[in-house]
DNA sequence: AATGAATGAGAATTCATTCAT
DNA sequence: TATGAATGAATTCTCATTCAT
């Protein structure tokens, strides 16, 4: 018998690639199947249709990006600490694999509408890392809201920039610059 | 206004609202007809095809942005009025439309790849902007590039908050924090 | 514009024709369009599947065929006069459009399953009319549902014979040997 | 009994369980494996396809429900004797497994038109016992298609009747009645 | 300009069957 | 004999666009 996840693993990553190229609903079975070289129906015995495994690729990675840094933050005892990991973490995370990026930030933007689990949330996530800020009087209270959108605006926005070609270098060249930018734009 | 005109405009309206609800290719011309409670040919009087349609309503409203901040930078002397004028024109704007403003920054955002004139495109502008403010020493020379992403990535992420529901009250109400934020992440 | 009422008839005509003579799911759309020279889009304009066609087809032949044998009974005073009627209204129907008989006794017989409404169902209405007459004493009582199948067993297999060539003469030149044998089984 | 033969029978029951339930094309091979507890592949070890499975069982319980009724008429001399055990076997047979009849009688009333063969058909089998009759002089000469057709009309739409609920007893229960409804219809 | 029925190319999906293990 | 992943032809259905009215 055939061993499954091999195949299940090139689909995905051609998928992703051709997501990102040309968009998911311009990318058609024919053409992940043709990339990955396997059959249109073989789609199917890992997904029930496209758009599943569309979801599936973003949220798995959004979900995993966002775990990640959960743990980082908890790992360390400050706000500038924990700003400083979690830029770093992101900014390597990006360089490994700007492609899935691309997904999560411009092609499947949308789907952020479908991560409605607070947990999961980068948004709701961040409002936590300040409310716990405020709550050590490490930096004076304010709309948490407003800084999660100040320090999620900063990086992926330089995220961004790259995904479309306006910025060439790596993320991680610029991280130290963005923890500069995010402290001085909250002060602290 | 003739009769064609109100069919145009009402056409418009729709299709923007769907396309913002449900994206573009998830959008069929019988939704928008029916929406706009027009026929489904009646919208090839207007556009030579749907396509065309989403462009034009994403192209013109971007450039027309674009100008309108070129024309208010032009009009102040100093980085820090640019800034501000600039901040408070888009918060103003947003607010007047955010469901244009929604189409803009998400269920088009793979259509800016087809904004590539340099001359409209609102990154190279904007590095423009810091470039004029380097010649005349106001703020010590670095890559306009990375600045460029920070203003951008500050205000555009405050207007995303509210698309997708994270923060609720209007974008002025924070235009004169936001400005702060930017002077304080970019030092100036 | 267009009539689509002349398009949807021969549709439904050729339909007919081909689920009778290759079953309903050997048929396909293609089969469809191509005898009823239209385009397999156009299908979908009157239909919302070929399912909801097969079901329509047989749900409105059926019970356009259940209301004119309740009006008929309505006007009969006794058993022996309405089974007299009934008997020949079938006949002259089946002779009428063999295909369409074809169609409800046999192609699609489990659509029967769907036909849940006792008003329109055939048994059922076939038990009200012996209920009446045990009611008015015109014959001893007995099991309703054994009269209704007996009554039923002895047309439609009649019927059905014809439909498989077994037998090749007109339903009309049996109809009175028909309402004997009914009369004879149940003896009034 | 070795394992394979244990599997098929598994799989014969459950295949015609489905069959019944969905129809025949409904049913897929997946359903089948499914409730068989056997891989989709299995199946191919003992039908070559899904049809033959389905035509074969079909054909192997109409003929032989033809042939135990021929033997069981041969057995009897008189025309009534011969009606009565046949009533009261098919009756017996019915009531041991309704679900074959069921798909005898309605999932597959289709596959009838595969059995051509005149010696094995009910119809034929039915007439030549009344050609026999009329020989006999056991009862006046008529058509004797027409017999037939009323023969097997009472009896299969009372099965029918159950299969479908309208009727809800044994068709043991109701042998005899039959058996006096059809000589009351044919008057012998 | 407006209508909406019709078109037909093309997309997603299904599923009986094959085949490597 | 059994497995179930893979196949790919066939099918259903979609929908932007055309066109007769």
């Amino acid at each position: 018998m055939r061993d499954g996840s091999q195949t299940r693993k090139k689909l995905e990553r051609c998928a992703l690639a051709l997501f990102v190229k040309k968009g998911v609903s311009a990318t058609t079975i024919k053409d992940i199947a043709h990339k990955a070289q396997i059959a249109e129906g073989t789609l199917y015995r890992h997904y029930v249709s496209k758009d599943e495994l569309a979801q599936h690729l973003f949220t798995s990675a959004y979900e995993e990006m966002t775990q990640a840094l959960k743990n980082i933050a908890q790992e360390k005892p400050t706000l500038k600490e924990k700003m400083h990991a979690m830029v770093h973490y992101f900014c390597e995370k990006f360089d490994e694999d700007p492609i899935l990026f691309n997904y999560l930030l411009i092609a499947q933007h949308n789907q952020l509408k479908t991560i409605v689990d607070n947990e999961k949330n980068a948004h709701e996530f961040m409002v936590a890392i300040f409310n716990d800020a405020f709550k050590k009087k490490e930096i004076p209270k304010r709309d948490p809201n407003f800084c999660a959108a100040i320090v999620l605006g900063i990086v992926l926005q330089a995220a961004i920039s790259r995904v479309y070609g306006r910025i060439t270098d790596t993320m991680v060249s610029d991280a130290d610059q963005l923890v500069v930018a995010i402290q001085g734009a909250l002060n602290f």
